[in-house]
DNA sequence: GAGCGCCTGTGAAACGATTAAGTGCAAGGT
DNA sequence: ACCTTGCACTTAATCGTTTCACAGGCGCTC
């Protein structure tokens, strides 16, 4: 019932522990012969390296991090994480490297983690998430040299390495789209300001907007809740000029606001479109069905796992956005009403 | 920038690396002096233990695993796991233990997991969620002698503690309060039957169906996603004795039936009450909200986190349930139609 | 056949903490 | 004066693996 060690098998093959190590590491130092038979004994017993031994010899961790700052609560809500965190682990542990997930409520209990975990050395690189404008995690991971990889970047404040979406490229289509259709009054509910996506997101809504010559267009700025994607509806749909298209930050404000419209006996989509800033299942079960955004989220962490384990390496790899986004469009979008 | 070992602290003290690991742990063996002048000396430098010499040395991993078994694009859609995973992380994090996360394709895959994370002394202990009625994981971790939780038991073939909800209590309250409403003919859209938990509750449907002196109601049988939820629902929506009230097994199924019902041209919830198994903010979110029975996932997470604690620390603790579910009536239920 | 290099393998020191066993010293009892 | 007892610490083994330095032995070359 003991875990076999590699002096067991060093014992049952007549060789050292160092001769061992080479041969189940696959080094030179052991002949064919030999090699051949402590993987068998190796196999036969069931031996596994223990961790702990090989990160203390060796220091490395063999796990990374991920450090998710949200209140629990609105972490359901998200089918983001888990599904990135699927494609994480899905590529992490085809190199037998664990994944250590943390959940904290606020931005300092997660610099405290990070300091922790790394102090700890139980990790040997972190994922970072939901970034700030300006991130006080990022001079940190650089003090303490901490691989690392930055999940909505790039910035020009670091040299840590960033997977990103092409957000810009994304709200531009979806801007080209609905004018396309005919809309000139489009207004933006976005998500938390201090996120660094929000603000590339909406002034590359402004933009597209300024460059099909219309007007400076509102944007409202909320906590992601279905509660602020509701109030900003009801807000926007006040406005004298009424816009006649809605784009919003994620799913769950855009499915409230389908709630908010039929509340005001505005028509979805006659009178007003509504296009929803991330695709999932919450999209096809609401009525209409929400035109979205939709990326291939569990591909964004398997390749966030890829870049951190090359960081991890070393080597500082470059930082290259993720394959596009695509615009799904389903029934809550469709041309203005004649004015 | 080289990490801080005891035997810094040690040198700086003028003690050896023995008194130190003394005074830091709290033992008895060093002065009152001595034991104050380490603590200063290890906080001014910094320094935190190394998991992994302390796991070589304790034979401890200081951390846990979750295996969860599900194709990862059904993973997104349950605000389950997050918020089970936020309160399970929140509680092992007071003791400084960590929550190793691996999501895998299917049972065979968790069972390889379960054993490779062991052998590698990774982990001190499992938390066993999804739990089927023939599970294969529990005589695996019963022949290993791996700590555990199950959740969702008690189950009759193992003594390894669990966790659960009442939810032979929860179905009844439901179905009792449907029958307090008028309803005489009630469906259930149950999830996986291989799982414990489906049988549980549809076992309960059955026996307060029955026990309202009703006839043997139906239960049809899904996978939880939305597409054999809709197909269920337009299966029961076709029978001659068309029910009046359908529980589903959570709540996205529910959402898809109200999508089938406004298509089929029945109203919801004049002629159609739905209520949902799960509740979360899909919930509110439809139209009309859904009636749901709702638990406390946080509190659930946090609670295992403490069977499993004590698990691991020998004693095996007694399996108790979870506190009970709450029904939370919204717009989907009402009486049913005059006859 | 001496010298050289290569191959296969050994021995032992690391890695950083825990801990059982041992040591020296002072106080106290007889 | 001698023994006991308790305290405050030291010493060294231990956990399991990696890895460096080194040792034989063998074949090859000049």
């Amino acid at each position: 019932m003991k875990r076999p060690t590699i002096a067991e098998i060093a014992a049952r093959a007549g060789v050292s522990t160092g001769a061992v190590s080479y041969a189940l590491n696959g080094r030179p130092g052991v002949s064919a012969e030999t090699r051949r038979q402590i993987l068998e004994i190796a196999d036969e017993i069931g031996w596994r390296p223990s961790v702990a031994a090989r990160s203390l010899s060796g220091s490395r961790a063999h796990s990374v991090g991920l450090v998710i700052a949200r209140p629990a609560d609105t972490l359901g809500v998200e089918p983001f994480f888990m599904r990135f965190i699927a494609g994480l682990e899905g590529e992490l542990s085809r190199q037998s490297i664990a994944l250590l997930l943390q959940v904290v409520d606020d931005h300092r209990a997660a610099i405290e983690a990070i300091r922790l975990c790394w102090a700890e050395r139980r990790v040997d690189g972190l994922v970072l998430t939901d970034l700030y404008s300006d991130d006080t995690r990022i001079p940190l991971i650089e003090e303490l040299r901490i691989p690392a990889v930055l999940v909505g970047g790039p910035r020009s404040d670091t040299r840590t390495p960033a997977v990103w979406t092409d957000d810009r490229a994304a709200v531009t289509a979806a801007v080209d789209y609905l004018v396309a259709l005919g809309h000139r009054r489009i207004a933006r509910v976005a998500g938390l300001p201090a996120l660094e996506h929000t603000q590339v997101r909406v002034a590359a809504f402004r933009d597209a907007m300024l460059g099909h010559g219309l007007a400076e267009p509102p944007v409202v700025e909320t906590d992601y809740s279905w509660e602020e994607g509701a109030e900003a509806t009801r807000t926007l749909l006040s406005r004298r000029d009424r816009p006649t298209a809605i784009m919003f930050d994620n799913d769950v404000m855009a499915a409230a606001a389908l709630n908010v419209a039929q509340e005001m006996g505005v028509a979805v989509p006659d009178d007003l479109s509504v296009m929803a800033g991330d695709d999932s299942q919450l999209c096809m079960l609401v009525r209409p069905a929400l035109t979205a955004l939709a990326r291939d989220i569990q591909a964004y962490g398997r390749h966030t796992a890829r870049v951190l384990l090359q960081a991890m390496e070393g080597s500082s790899p470059g930082s290259e956005p993720e394959s596009a986004t695509r615009l799904v469009v389903r029934g809550s979008t469709a041309p203005p009403p004649p004015a």
